[in-house]
DNA sequence: GCCAACGTTGGC
DNA sequence: GCCAACGTTGGC
């Protein structure tokens, strides 16, 4: 079964066109547990990813991509050149996971105003007050929406 | 730039 | 195990 997430980046940072330049990345980087569980435990080659934009105006869901590769251990927590060091992590006892994506579809931008006036995505966890998941499950209804929205079929 | 919401840390 | 202090996220 293909899952759906999304997935936040900041555009300054990495933006989806770099992603598509790139052919694929590794999502390094992440320093939360819950997301990490996600990336560890549930993320499978194939399932689907809104590449959301944030802390850009307007914050935006910018692009489809694809699981390319499933969990592994994220070499920058133990690389003390890293901004994404932690001394907890080795590489014979790594604490934080990445998996790898590749660009699947360009798509028009989907802002997070947008998503909030539709009824249709009420429920979608990323316009909970307060969250700030930089990665999240969701689920297939409210995936295709976005697409629809967005133009583009998966 | 502000600040609410949330996660983590560390003293106790 | 509690919780205050602190740091970060991210929309506005």
């Amino acid at each position: 079964m293909v899952r759906h997430w999304l997935m936040k980046s900041e555009p300054d940072v990495y933006p989806f066109s770099q992603l598509v330049a790139d052919g694929s990345t590794h999502w390094d980087g992440v320093r939360n547990y819950q997301a990490r569980n996600f990336m560890r435990d549930a993320m499978k080659l194939g399932d689907l990813v809104l590449f959301y934009h944030s802390n850009t105006k307007p914050p935006h869901v910018a692009g489809l991509a694809r699981v390319c590769k499933e969990g592994y251990p994220d070499h920058t927590s133990w690389d003390s050149d890293s901004k994404y060091f932690d001394e907890k992590s080795s590489p014979e006892n790594p604490r934080w996971i990445m998996v790898d994506i590749e660009p699947l579809k360009e798509m028009q931008a989907v802002s997070l105003a947008d998503l909030r006036i539709n009824p249709a995505l009420e429920d979608m966890a990323l316009l909970a007050r307060g969250q700030r998941l930089s990665v999240q499950p969701v689920s297939e209804e409210h995936f295709l929406e976005v697409c629809r929205m967005g133009g583009v079929t998966p």
